[in-house]
DNA sequence: CTGTTAGCGCATTCAC
DNA sequence: GTGAATGCGCTAACAG
């Protein structure tokens, strides 16, 4: 084996080692149910062997008609939200021999359906949507069309999260489990709330924030318009809304409710900076039960989704097995930031 | 448009809507510089436009030779470390025009080897392999074969790391990362050490325990060799491997080094659970600077990696640009989980 | 500058 | 059961 630059073996390379034709080659390697004599077929397999064969999936795409890819949009990948979404997709993918294509929205809409245009040139077999979605979005429309034309393609799509889109869906009871979060969080004490929340754009935020509000009427809690705040939806965007809060003061809030769970971070640095005990002189909580939920200090009380399990189950509704449209189930994860208050 | 499925708008669909030829159409709209005339170019770009044309990559790629993408292999994308370098990449490819594939070995050097046969019948621009290499790992030679073939395809590999394999890398300061770390915790008073480490084999892990002990001699600190205990590289092998040594005696140690921050992390959760404060009663150090170092409590003291950076820099090494073949440099971030210590 | 033609690597029809 | 031939969608010579 020398260094030089060669191409790459080729099936035609493999069938002229092995003194066959091309045909018997392909279908001892690739194709369909065992139509091959024992002998060439074994011949083949050790011709392949013996030159380090490996298919070109292109042309195997181009010949076949379709690829073995599934494209992924994040909106970012560093996100562990997403990441862990990520990581089930890409989980089960592997077990269906597929491979899976990832690229980042950064939350720009523009970018996202610039993205979905660049994936539907891989022709992939399903794409997943797990970048969120906004109300009111001009480019709403046009994502769909591309979407649609993805689907006439004979492509699968599948969104996780909300019901936005006229799309297969995995979807998160994000209303009813924050209803669930304000009823524990008013059983155990709690009454006078502030949340700190995305966009109000943002669907995912939104929804949250309404059952919440849903959650508190129903306990008897209670949330002043004056203590919602809007920030970015991340770590930093988290800290902020804190900051914002509490120049605004919270001497009379018992509990702020972050819509995810890097915010929700966020803002437990943004109160211990300030001076705050989070915990103590107020509780926190977030959404989603991202891994290192449970090892902040104090722990964070949170509203549970199977990430991973998101992912796989995205995957599973797009190649047709898993035909279930329930939603996924969450539930509510008492922590130390919010201890049971007198 | 109706929702019947048909297949894709080919390149002669788009000559035939524009009146013009395959060659025309296909130079107009991915062509190399400018050689039709605009007249013809604009009928192109409208008849694609109309008809909502994507290219076919893989055709491309089959025509062309070589295609677009670059494959990355991570031990894990859910795990922070992986995610950030992921998103680095992700961006850099997202400059240059390429789409990256990826794919998690699970730390399994089994997997490890097939999945870069699989990814090499992707004939892919380049191969980026973050994921964790093994001392003695006697699939190693195999995987150099493998990468090797791929090399002299014309494709491009890059490691991340370390540089036990004949490839480009990028290559991390660990040992003296973990050395200065040393030198500044005996520094801010820290005497006696306990070290929570991967597994042996892990190259990653057994340099930076080298250099956190070449800092510790130099500076004065004292790491007894029972105090090193080896675990899983993951936030539960932190926890184990703090567990084990509280259950040992940790009565006489001023501080434990985990060798990278989601152990550290897992150990603090590890402290707190048997009764202890970190921070407070024991000082805990890690490695790597992920996001969420900062935001646990106390803010945990660690050796930061531009993680993100290293992801770019990897791709940038791999198609050319950017050869500096330097060490990237870490640095030391004290904070509360190892206050200064009387 | 344009159109015709010949591949790219492979799967698959069709004869044998 | 095997091999020769055709075509997938596209690019890149090659002639005009």
């Amino acid at each position: 084996m020398n260094d030089e630059l060669r191409a790459a073996v080729t099936l035609h390379d493999v069938a002229r080692e092995a003194g066959v034709s091309l045909a018997t080659a392909s279908r001892s390697l690739n194709g369909s149910t065992r139509k091959v004599a024992e002998e060439y077929r074994q011949r083949v397999l050790e011709a392949a062997a013996r030159l380090n064969y490996t298919p070109n999936l292109s042309a195997q795409a181009v010949a076949r008609g379709s690829t073995m890819t599934v494209a992924l949009l994040v909106a970012d990948i560093s996100d562990p939200y997403f990441s862990s979404i990520a990581a089930g997709v890409a989980r089960e993918a592997d077990t269906e021999g597929l491979i899976v294509t990832i690229a980042m929205t950064e939350r720009d809409s523009v970018r996202e359906l610039e993205l979905v245009r660049t994936m539907r040139g891989q022709r992939p077999r399903v794409m997943i949507l797990a970048s969120s979605r906004r109300t009111a979005d001009p480019l709403a429309e046009a994502l769909v069309a591309e979407l649609k034309a993805f689907e006439s393609n004979g492509g699968r799509v599948v969104l996780i999260s909300t019901n936005e889109l006229p799309f297969r869906t995995v979807l998160l009871a994000n209303t009813e489990g924050a209803a669930d979060l304000a009823i524990s969080l008013v059983g155990i004490g709690y009454r006078r709330f502030a949340v700190i929340t995305g966009s109000g754009e943002l669907r995912t935020a939104s929804d949250r924030l309404r059952g919440f509000r849903q959650g508190l009427e129903s306990a008897g809690g209670t949330l002043a318009d004056e203590d919602v705040v809007e920030a970015a939806f991340t770590r930093d965007g988290g800290y902020e809304g804190m900051t914002q809060l509490i120049s605004r003061g919270i001497h009379d809030i018992d509990c702020v409710f972050a819509v995810n769970d890097v915010m929700a971070i966020g803002a437990l640095s943004a109160l211990r900076d300030a001076g705050f005990e989070p915990g103590v002189d107020i509780g926190v909580a977030g959404f989603d039960d991202i891994s290192t939920a449970r090892d902040v200090s104090p722990a964070l009380t949170t509203v549970a989704i199977p990430l991973v399990e998101l992912g796989r189950r995205a995957l599973r509704k797009a190649i047709g097995a898993g035909e279930d449209n329930s939603l996924v189930p969450t539930s509510v994860v008492v922590r130390d930031s919010t201890p049971p208050r007198a």
